[in-house]
DNA sequence: TATGAATGAGGATTCATTCAT
DNA sequence: GATGAATGAATCCTCATTCAT
């Protein structure tokens, strides 16, 4: 594995744990296994490091969405099946959960780059308006609806990384306490 | 106002803003008007004037959520009378609820002190077991359901902030979006 | 016992235990029991405080010496007398021994008051100086004789204090290598 | 000269000067021509820097003693030469000595640390043992003939810096003293 | 590219001292 | 005299970043 892959990966670990501010570079580069001076060949700083993580880990939650199988014809079913796929990534990536929840709203990642990274929403958002427009979901602005839909799935997976656990039911009574709330 | 409170606030002010590694002491006592070693006086240390800052603010929202006047026999209501108190006091406390979304997971409020705080939650976890019991609410754990129905809660407040907007109907519309989700 | 007596006695005790400046004044103050500002009403500031309790602790130690009752005649048995004296003021004056070797040359001490407290060794001084004088003594300066006579008290207090331990007979001998050397 | 010995070197000049808390490591990196941080890389903390400084000193001590050229044949020639070498140490080495005196009975020297380095002291102890063993030393236990010996050159190269001065002849006469005091 | 010693500004905390009560 | 909250300069130490190798 590269050294920037490794530069991320630990990075990725001390800060979740940590916070930003209480992890030095130098924790970063002892964990990676890397010089101080290497990760400045890869990132310009600590805060451009910050960023390509934060951009890396929205892109992997954006394709674990599009996992999902689709029957395009039965509209609950769908809701519920990206619903499960986004909770299954979060349940799965532990840090990378963590790690948007807590950076997400964070003064360290630049508007730009929060804006530049919403793309990676904008096919749930469009599944969402859809809904909406045929009246299957509740007439709520998509952003507000996509926000709120989200915020089940994130209340979810807090849980599960609670608790450790929550079962094939459990879950699918969490799917459905969102389609319930979301629908008309 | 005395001059532990005015730390506090002064503390609140500038963590939400900045995060707490990015808030010195000596900006904070600038900001309280009171020397850097009066802080010390008060507070242990910088963890410790976290901590306070932390419980305070439970209590205000514990307290907050107490305000809601019930009629005690019309649980739909009640549920949405409480859900629209949290909801509330988390947009007219604009900082004291982004300081509490982002120090609820972090590692800075110790698990003894989260613990001792969860009290405040003791009122709504007792509503929402009544109504699970009653089979009014999904049969859902009761520290899940609580968790799922904060989480809307947080959402809305989110939504708030962010567009500075939510007009009665909207909040009214939100506070339904809970409720069909928690019903059974 | 009066406030300035309880400061002077919790500054022995602290200043022995971590050295001066590990010893703050409010340590001082909370172990003499009396609020910080008292310290200030019995004594200018920190350095004061010290060398009074250096002055203080060189009379205890010159009235000791005084304590050997002499003969007079025998001017062997008297050597021995004043040795044992001091070593005795020495061994059961724990703190005040590890003290004045501790600040004997500390730069807290000004030279003015080293100088001034000199005149507790003067009876000792005189008293060597005779016997050089007589021709008992070997025929050193008597500043230089003193302070090796006085250097092997200190070490057997050292000793003493060390192993806690020493026997009158193992006393006695220490005496006697203390005789034996300075004696022509 | 590399950072590491400058800095020791710093320190030892400032410390028996100032005493240790009355030496900030500012002070320190001035002196040493270095960075604050750079004393950090070689030192763990302010204690650690003087724990070395400690181990290094009695480092040299133990070889300047072990410079002294002996007939092991004539025993009292050579006691005396192992005196002297130390006095002659502690003569040359100003700072080393009064680094050592003030610190020997400190708390800043973990114990570990002075068992650590009680090594350099074990020829003396042995050649000081078999002139017990021979009958020729005085019959008390090697340890404390060991701290009564230093302690005549201890003193003695107290007076020598005092006084700035101490001839050959009297060189001579306190390691006669020396002698005589333990001789049986 | 990679290294890691060196830098020095910046942060948490301490503590002698003051002063209003 | 006695108190102890308040002060803020001074201290130890950290850590992002650089640069010669």
């Amino acid at each position: 594995m590269d050294k920037k892959h490794l530069i991320l990966e630990a990075t990725l670990d001390l800060v979740t744990k940590n916070g930003f501010h209480a992890t030095p570079m130098s924790m970063i580069s002892k964990k990676a296994k890397v010089a101080a001076g290497t990760i400045y060949h890869h990132f310009e700083n600590k805060e451009e490091l910050l960023e390509a993580l934060y951009a890396e880990s929205k892109e992997k939650m954006g394709r674990a969405m599009q996992l999902a199988t689709l029957t395009n014809t039965d509209y609950e079913k769908d809701f519920k099946s990206i619903w499960i796929s986004l909770f299954i990534f979060y349940a799965e990536n532990d840090k990378t959960f963590q790690f948007l929840e807590q950076y997400a709203q964070s003064p360290f990642i630049r508007k730009e780059t929060k804006e530049e990274q919403r793309k990676h929403y904008e096919p749930i958002i469009k599944f969402l308006d859809q809904g909406i427009k045929a009246g299957t979901l509740k007439a709520i602005g998509v952003e507000i609806l996509t926000e709120m839909v989200h915020g089940t799935v994130a209340s979810a997976a807090k849980i599960f990384h609670q608790n450790k656990g929550l079962n094939k039911k459990a879950i699918d009574d969490l799917a459905q306490f969102a389609w319930q709330a979301a629908k008309e």
